[in-house]
DNA sequence: GTGGTATGATCCATTTATGAGACATAACGC
DNA sequence: GCGTTATGTCTCATAAATGGATCATACCAC
């Protein structure tokens, strides 16, 4: 509800939920806006309008304010991300380092 | 390392994790990310720091690269976000509707 | 080998978010 | 009731991201 009219339903509820669970956690932890603003290095409006869903604020801000409240982002323990980045880059080898228009004609859909 | 020196490993990580899938996810697809790009309402160039994993992006612009790959990005279905949140905010009603410095005496952590 | 194309990186002008401050409202303790 | 404090919203100057273009490199088809 913003002069930012550019997001999918989807998405803007995905930014949404992890707002909610920002600001779930935080007053779980007894902790007020502006607190959580210092930890994570951004003013106290920024926090809010992460709290509040908006698509413009940096997913770096965001992220950050979820790891200094302990929220897992992808279920994937502290320490653990690099690791399974270098696996992926191990993977990588094996799939094609380029996208080809010529191959859109068999989408594959494997989610 | 960009002239952005300020989130947390952990937080990097999972934004670097969420640019990796986006890439994986890119390819797999055999989308080019010019035509990302054009779904997503961005231009090439956020695609490719998104998927470099720079936190300066903005959450909308990732998050939705993300829906239009069809990575699922807290294992919410489609069209239940909203369900989700209609029900937080009715058990928000039993919770504090404000934090304060002096419950922090009593960190709670349940996560 | 050559040609076509995707990618990564860089530049600049413009749009946008951010930080800081102030204000009104509302919630809680007393 | 009153005082204190957190929150939400607004404005403005500054910092940063974005869009668009260009270029070099690397990949794949031929």
């Amino acid at each position: 509800m913003k002069q930012t009219p550019d997001v999918s339903t989807h998405a803007q509820e995905a930014i949404s939920i992890l707002g909610e669970m920002i600001r779930a956690a935080r007053m779980q932890r007894g902790m007020t806006a502006a607190e959580l603003a210092t930890r994570t290095n951004v003013s106290r409006g920024v926090i809010q309008r992460i709290e509040a869903g908006e698509p413009g604020t940096s997913i770096g801000a965001a992220f950050e304010a979820a790891v200094v409240l302990g929220i897992p982002l992808f279920d994937v323990p502290t320490g653990t991300l690099g690791t399974l980045l270098k696996h992926k880059q191990e993977i990588n080898v094996l799939l094609p380092q380029r996208a080809f228009q010529a191959s859109q004609g068999k989408p594959q859909n494997d989610f």
